[in-house]
DNA sequence: TAATAAGAATATATCGATTATTTAATAACT
DNA sequence: AGTTATTAAATAATCGATATATTCTTATTA
């Protein structure tokens, strides 16, 4: 039998089942989600069954429940009768994307900075003090899956504190989507340390109770990293 | 045998599956969401594979396609190896939800204001003509699906131009569990009458273009009816 | 009474088979 | 040729029966 459908796969095997009490479809899950926020699956690629229960190793249900809550999170695509394929990726999408995640955010982070306390305050400081250190590795860690964890805290840091654990999911769905076009295009150096100088302007107008102005560097953040994105020509 | 779990439930029935090419899968989504929405399915309750395939007959893998969607949007909830129940309901979980529901829908608003055409102005109108109708017939209609969907219809439509699928349907999600906390408390005419005359006064803050008023009104209006719902003593 | 162990109930997952729909390929026709 | 029908293959969706694992319940013991 041939596996000449290992076309751009080569998915990530399936990680300990044993450890802790998961469910098989939450390990697919997070794998699935994983895979296609790094690129590992291209935007559009249609998810054929047989294929996907082959290379994760997974029977039927465990690999439907995975795409139907995927589906229902935006990152994967349902159609009636047709099944499913990774959610598309074009200039028009991004554009909503950014301008819908701005708006979130914006409440989010007002919230958070009115709300704030010594602790919210912390884990901010603490987490660009992680990514800055993780940037500034020799060995262009930057684009490991460490340092988007470590980009992910930050982000989620300044939000944490906005009492709606409803919006904090919301905000959680958009900066997946967000990741995923952020990793559509090649990530340089040089942008990685201007970002890092951005975050570190957004954690000091947040610890100086600015909300205006961090409100105002977080956007244009957003906006930068989006114009590399829609520059960068791997859109449609 | 004894159908004796047939306790607060009567199932509706799934619809003629046959009609257009509807999956199975999601004709139990939707008949699942509606009996969670109309409180035919309680908060809290614990969904059981089992006596789910009975009641709506179906069987297994449809039936979890559609929790996995259920709880992906919040109206169910999900625990590794324990299986599902109906998202529980309480004061404070209200409050965020209102609370939510207003900052999101305060700037779907806005924009749509912002934006809004010809048409967006006479879906409004047309919308708060037969919701207004629907309210003022004699057999106390007001609590039947038609009026529900038709109450919806005017929500959505003062937001439908907000140029953002993604908040739309973020503000869907909340609308729904906002209905869903609605239909806990017994709804009388009075009330009834005094909501259509307040969707009466947005949709002419709206016309009128003044969207601070407009938010104003929308908020206050989903306050009310939050309290309501809270002093109806049916929440933990 | 509290901790533990056995047993029942239930959730999760696999597999194979079946139906239905879509997609592809082929044939027929104007 | 190019469009439309028809047929065939592929794939999605579903069921049912079964197997395993985990949780829940109950009985037992210290």
């Amino acid at each position: 039998m041939i596996n000449g459908h290992m076309t751009a796969k080569q998915a990530s095997s399936i990680k300990e089942h044993k450890l802790g009490s998961e469910t098989l479809a939450s390990s697919v899950y997070s794998t699935l989600k994983g895979d296609i926020i790094t690129g590992k699956l291209k935007p559009g690629h249609k998810l054929r069954l047989q294929v996907l229960k082959e290379d994760y190793s997974v029977g039927n249900s465990p690999l439907r429940e995975a795409l139907n809550r995927l589906s229902a999170n935006g990152l994967v695509m349902r159609e009636e009768n047709k099944g499913f394929k990774v959610s598309t990726a074009s200039v028009k999408e991004l554009q909503e994307l950014v301008r819908t995640r701005c708006w979130l955010e914006e409440i989010a982070l007002r919230e958070s900075i009115r709300n704030g306390s010594d602790s919210y305050d912390e884990r901010i400081v603490l987490a660009v003090h992680r990514l800055t250190r993780s940037s500034n590795k020799e060995d262009q860690s930057y684009s490991s899956p460490e340092h988007q964890d470590l980009h992910r805290e930050f982000h989620q840091s300044i939000l944490a504190a906005c009492n709606s654990s409803l919006l904090l999911r919301y905000c959680s769905q958009l900066q997946d989507q967000s990741f995923r076009y952020r990793n559509l295009a090649e990530v340089v150096q040089y942008r990685i340390d201007h970002e890092d100088q951005e975050h570190q302007e957004i954690r000091d107008a947040i610890l100086d109770r600015n909300a205006n102005q961090a409100v105002e560097l977080l956007c244009s953040h957003y906006q930068i990293t989006a114009d590399i994105v829609i520059n960068s020509g791997n859109l449609s």
